[in-house]
DNA sequence: TAAATATACATAGAATTATGATGTATAAAA
DNA sequence: TTTTATACATCATAATTCTATGTATATTTA
């Protein structure tokens, strides 16, 4: 695991990328996910990710329909109009930071 | 200039950084250094930069020694032993973090 | 020479955001 | 039947950067 403020400003450029490549998931999902793409580096805690598939939500970002297996709820989100023109914007910036951050810390790591 | 969440967690690490390759700076240099390697992309605020060293000298990471110019004060800082063998560890962990979140950011990157 | 800009430090309060702790509840597996 | 996994949620806390503000000296420019 990561010191927790590495994450920060990425989670939102996370949950975007991901639904922008699955369409719907649903917020276990969206964990489970990251976790495995990630060999288990990255945990998103409950905490931290409810809450910021809500801010998203209310933001604009995404929506989301509810779908009940068995008794049990589902929020299934997916990427607004919005969410998805963001999603560029905010990919983009995190990318130049990257490659900005690399020349700084690893000059001699080339990232395309 | 990025959203300021993004530099969460990398202050410390390019102030390491900086300080390996230049053994001593004062705060404005780093500024200065930091704007110049980044094209401008990177700005470092006087409240970000002045309270990091602050506190990465209470955490015995870093030292200083004042100097006067004229009747100016001046703060150069420099790796303690301890800065140096954390400045290894801070740098591995930002680069695994980076590559990590290459892989699910921007999988058709690689990185070295 | 006066005004503007750059140098050089600093702190306090605001804002952001991930986490830890805690809670509810169902389904599946041991 | 007890534990573990699934699936959602909130609140208080911690951590950290930024904005705004302040002090003061040195240099450049009008």
């Amino acid at each position: 695991m990561y010191s927790k403020e590495l994450l920060k400003g990425t989670l939102t450029a996370i949950i975007l990328k991901l639904l922008a490549e699955n369409e719907k998931m649903y917020g276990y999902e969206i964990s489970l996910h990251v976790r495995e793409l990630t060999g288990g580096k990255i945990h998103l805690k409950d905490g931290s990710l409810y809450p910021a598939l809500q801010k998203m939500t209310a933001d604009g970002l995404l929506s989301f329909k509810e779908e009940y297996i068995g008794k049990r709820i589902r929020k299934y989100y997916y990427l607004t109009k919005k969410g998805q023109k963001e999603k560029i914007a905010y990919l983009e910036e995190l990318k130049d930071f990257m490659i900005t951050l690399n020349k700084i810390v690893f000059p001699q790591i080339k990232t395309a």
